[in-house]
DNA sequence: TTTTCACTTTAGAATTATTATAAACTAGAA
DNA sequence: TTCTAGTTTATAATAATTCTAAAGTGAAAA
């Protein structure tokens, strides 16, 4: 992902790029791979790694502005912490929760071939696979 | 389900049966059908229905015994609070986000063709499947 | 340029769900 | 009955998140 890019998804959700906003976007999305997080490791992961301290508060506002800009999904995951990834495409989880690590699998690798109907009016938003792994 | 029922299910997780846990039991398992519910929403139905009011901690220390002890589940939800569920055997579930009501779907009703292995030295162990509603 | 001001960052307070504590209470064995 | 381990309860503590309000910043207006 490129500098213009990163801007552009600030701008897409409504935000200034500010020093610190640029750099947990660069910290976000410039990587190959899907990235899961909640949002005290993304915190833990930044100060590790830049020179100046982002404020708590500025990584909650960042985030949930990058979620409901549709930049970032939410994967729920037991416990009490809001786990985030930046893989927003239709797809499921693995879930290793002796590492408490989710691992991607691609909405084509699952394949459902029988499914109840959706109760009175309703109809089926999405369908989430989450599966639990053990050694 | 009758009373030595409940006397057994108390027994089983290593609770006397105490007025308030009796009551508590009574409330979640003496039912036809599967109850979903959060801690508030139990303390708010209990203080509704009965005479004497149970501390919140009564709730919280009971109602972790019942998990504990495998007769009460935990369903992962979007949001903040944990829900809990009187349906202990493998199961699915609809999730309506407008009214915030969890629905069971029989683990016979959902069939997987396609499934990823397990990613190194790991096994599967358990498929949840979630199917979010919409209008 | 200097000024201006809307937008930001930040520390800390507030809120919410949950867990811990410790004193008063109770079931049930002795 | 008495005794005591187990229980209930109010309240404190903790943890994640959100709110608040004061100080900071930067681009555009003057
Ligand atoms: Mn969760
Ligand atoms: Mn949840
Ligand atoms: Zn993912
Ligand atoms: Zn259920």
């Amino acid at each position: 992902m490129k500098k213009t890019d990163i801007l552009k998804k600030l701008r897409s959700s409504g935000l200034r790029p500010t020093k610190q906003r640029v750099e947990i976007a660069k910290f976000l999305f410039e990587r190959e791979k899907t990235f899961h997080f909640t949002v005290e490791s993304l915190n833990r992961l930044l100060t590790k790694k830049s020179v100046s301290k982002i404020a708590l508060a500025t990584i909650y506002n960042t985030v949930h502005a990058f979620k409901t800009a549709g930049h970032l999904s939410e994967v729920e995951v037991r416990g009490n912490k809001t786990y985030f990834d930046t893989n927003v495409s239709n797809h499921h989880h693995f879930y290793d929760s002796e590492t408490s690590e989710l691992i991607d699998i691609d909405a084509s690798d699952i394949v459902i071939q029988k499914i109840p109907k959706a109760p009175n009016g309703k109809k089926i938003k999405n369908v989430e696979v989450f599966i639990n792994l053990k050694n």
